[in-house]
This record gives C-alpha cells, sequence and structure tokens, in this order.
RNA sequence: AGGGGCAUAGUUCAAAGGUAGAACAGUGGUCUCCAAAACCAUCGAUGUGGGUUCGAUUCCUACUGCCCCUG
C-alpha cells in the first residue's frame, strides 16, 4: 500500500460497463463523492450534434461536474484510439493540476486500455494511400492474398489474426512497411506495459437480460426523441457512411433508412440487435481485462447507493483516493 | 358448427421412407490507430398417440394447436 503511494503514481479511476448498464448516472454520483472530474471514454460522445443516438449525457445531468472529451469533435473529423489517448492524456494533465481526481468513464474498452497502459502506437502515422492500396488487394485479389503477403513478413501475426479479418491484416503490413518491425513483436512488448498510474477499474454490470431490455428501451426512447431528425440533420450537414462518426450505432441503420435502403422498422431492429451484440462484445473485452473490478448491479436494493458505497470502500482501502 | 390448409431449432424457411440443412437470434472468444468497427467459434428442432414398414420425422389415422373459407 505505502509503495504504490511511493511510486509517486496518480489516482485513475476508471468506471465503464456494457452500454445502457446506467454508467452516466453513477460516474455523477462517484465523481461527487470523490470531487472527481469525468473524462469520457466514449468514442461516439466525442462528436457534437450527436446527442441521442449516442446516449450523451445531458449539460443539466452532469450536475455541475466537469465532463472533457464530450462534444469536442464535428461529425466531418476522424477520431481514433490515437487521437483520444492524446486529448485523454491532456485533459487528464489538467485534472491533475486542479488537485482533483479524474474519473474515465465510457464503453470503449480499447481506448481505455490504451490510456491506462498507456500503450505506445505513435511509431507511425497511419498511411491512407498504402492502406487504400492493400484494401485495393484484398479486393481483387481475395484475403487470402493479403494474408500470405503478412506471413512474408510476419508469420507470427498470422497465427493470432485470422485471415478474413481484412483491416487487421492490412494494419499488421502497415506496421511493418512504415517501421520495418512485426507488429506481433511491437505488441508483446507493449503488452507488458505497467500502468502508469494508481488505478482502479470498474466494470459496472448486471444480468443480461436486464441489460438487453435496457437496450431495448433506450432505442425506442431515442426514437422517440426524435432521432431520426438528428441523423437528418447530420445528413444535411454532409455526413456520409463513410465517416466514422457515421459508424456509431443508431447512425449508419437510420441512415440507410434515409436513404431508402430499408424502412424504419428494419432500421430500428438493426440498431437494437447490433446493440446487443455490441454490449456482448464489451463483456468479452472486460473479461479478459486483468485486475478489473466488478460491480454488481443489484436490483433487490436501492442499487446505486450500493455501487457507490462499495467503490469508495475500495477506492479508500487500497489508497487510490487519500 | 361444416370444409380446407399448416404443424421441423427461440424465429423465418429447407430437405428426405434409412436417422434433418440454412439464415437470423442466443452463447463463448479474438482484439495494441476505422473498436458503437472488424473477425472467429459454438449450442440447438421433426406437436402428441396409434397404424403401415426391416426401418417414419416423411405414408395412413386420431387428437391437439394455429390459419383461411362458409355459416
Amino acid at each position: 500500500m505505502e509503495l504504490t503511494k511511493q511510486t509517486g503514481k496518480r489516482p485513475l479511476v476508471i468506471l465503464t460497463g456494457p452500454t445502457a448498464v446506467g454508467k452516466s448516472a453513477l460516474s455523477i454520483a462517484l465523481a461527487k463523492a470523490i470531487d472527481g472530474e469525468i473524462v469520457s471514454a466514449d468514442s461516439m460522445q466525442v462528436y457534437r450534434h450527436m446527442n441521442i443516438g449516442s446516449a450523451k449525457i445531458r449539460p443539466e445531468e452532469m450536475a455541475g461536474v466537469p465532463h472533457h472529451l464530450i462534444d469536442v469533435l464535428e461529425p466531418t473529423e476522424a477520431f481514433n484510439v490515437v487521437v483520444f489517448q492524446e486529448m485523454a492524456k491532456q485533459a487528464l494533465a489538467e485534472i491533475y493540476g486542479r488537485g482533483r481526481i479524474p474519473i474515465l468513464v465510457g464503453g470503449t474498452g480499447f481506448y481505455i486500455q490504451a490510456l491506462l497502459y498507456d500503450i505506445d502506437f505513435t511509431e507511425n502515422d497511419e498511411d491512407t494511400a498504402l492502406r487504400h492500396s492493400l484494401e485495393e488487394l484484398a479486393r481483387r485479389e481475395g484475403a487470402e492474398a493479403l494474408y500470405e503477403r503478412l506471413r512474408a513478413v510476419d508469420p507470427a501475426s498470422c497465427e493470432s489474426i485470422h485471415a478474413h479479418n481484412v483491416k487487421r491484416v492490412i494494419r499488421a503490413i502497415e506496421f511493418y512497411e512504415k517501421t520495418g518491425k512485426r507488429i506481433s513483436e511491437h505488441n508483446k512488448e507493449q503488452r507488458e506495459n505497467i500502468s502508469p498510474y494508481r488505478a482502479a477499474y470498474f466494470v459496472l454490470n448486471d444480468e443480461r437480460e436486464k441489460i438487453y431490455q435496457n437496450i431495448d428501451r433506450r432505442v425506442d426512447q431515442m426514437l422517440a426523441q426524435g432521432l431520426v431528425e438528428e441523423v437528418q440533420a447530420l445528413r444535411e450537414m454532409g455526413c456520409h457512411k463513410g465517416m466514422v462518426s457515421m459508424q456509431g450505432l443508431g447512425y449508419k441503420e437510420i441512415l440507410s433508412y434515409l436513404e431508402g435502403e430499408i424502412t424504419l422498422e428494419e432500421a430500428v431492429y438493426l440498431i437494437k440487435r447490433d446493440t446487443r451484440h455490441f454490449a456482448k462484445r464489451q463483456l468479452t473485452w472486460f473479461r479478459r481485462e486483468k485486475e478489473v473490478i466488478w460491480v454488481q448491479k443489484n436490483d433487490i436494493d436501492q442499487s446505486s447507493q450500493t455501487c457507490l458505497k462499495f467503490m469508495q470502500d475500495f477506492l479508500r482501502e487500497k489508497q487510490i483516493i487519500l
């Protein structure tokens, strides 16, 4: 315990969990309790004008708790883990400067990992020309041909990447071409990173069935709140399917509807289904992360009070907060 | 009530007198710059009772349920 304090690591509280489990509400209570500021780890809430579909917390719900990385990009701008990492580090520096505690809240496990273990992505910039030419190769000659190309330079990567997963095969080839190093080796190194933070990684969870019910209900609410109109407005702003922002759940499907490709009923079905799949994948991710602290929601008692107390006790006991 | 039709996986559909395929859902997993993305794996069914037959889930029959038409 003393040791962690002496290492001089800074505190970082993480609150995540599958979509629609109730992270936002709990995060506000937690921030108030420990005098924290919230940093969003969410790949869609960074975008302005995307409020309903991204289930973004409304200003009045923030209850005076400062939020970072929400509404900071236009939907036309690209966002990815590297941008996230930079912006999040910046936000943390500011929060520490104020002597407060950052609480990372959001459902994008990959982003959380990137920040928590300070994973190094900076060895090369993305090279869109190279990516496009590799995509072209996959289209013309097939995924297998692309895969063979990877095998030639980095056979170890072929062990862990499936041939059909063109996106990641491309990234692995790209990494080698740009750096002369194998991504399999790079990843192996990065996996050994020790977090520079004195962190508590809370994962809020609930019964699967309840999460799914929440998702269905929330999607219906989004429609009632005007999701279609929101997407229509984005469309009029020039947003289209190719954009990262328009790959968000609820956005791509409504866009298809507005373009006459599917009915509204089909769009709603797809949003619900794909959001369920997403929640499931999130859980798979968190299960695999080491050192996570599961916070089980239990609706028999007044859940948020119980969860809050559990987290506070944990933070004090482990001296994350002093 | 009378006539007709249909009963196959959670759902929508295949197939066949010799032990049933798929899609979607569900479940598990991968993930180190598109991650709300991309990808992999897997569970699971012939409504019930008789009969014909070497053998039926398939043919016959009764029952049950659902749908359509008539009244």
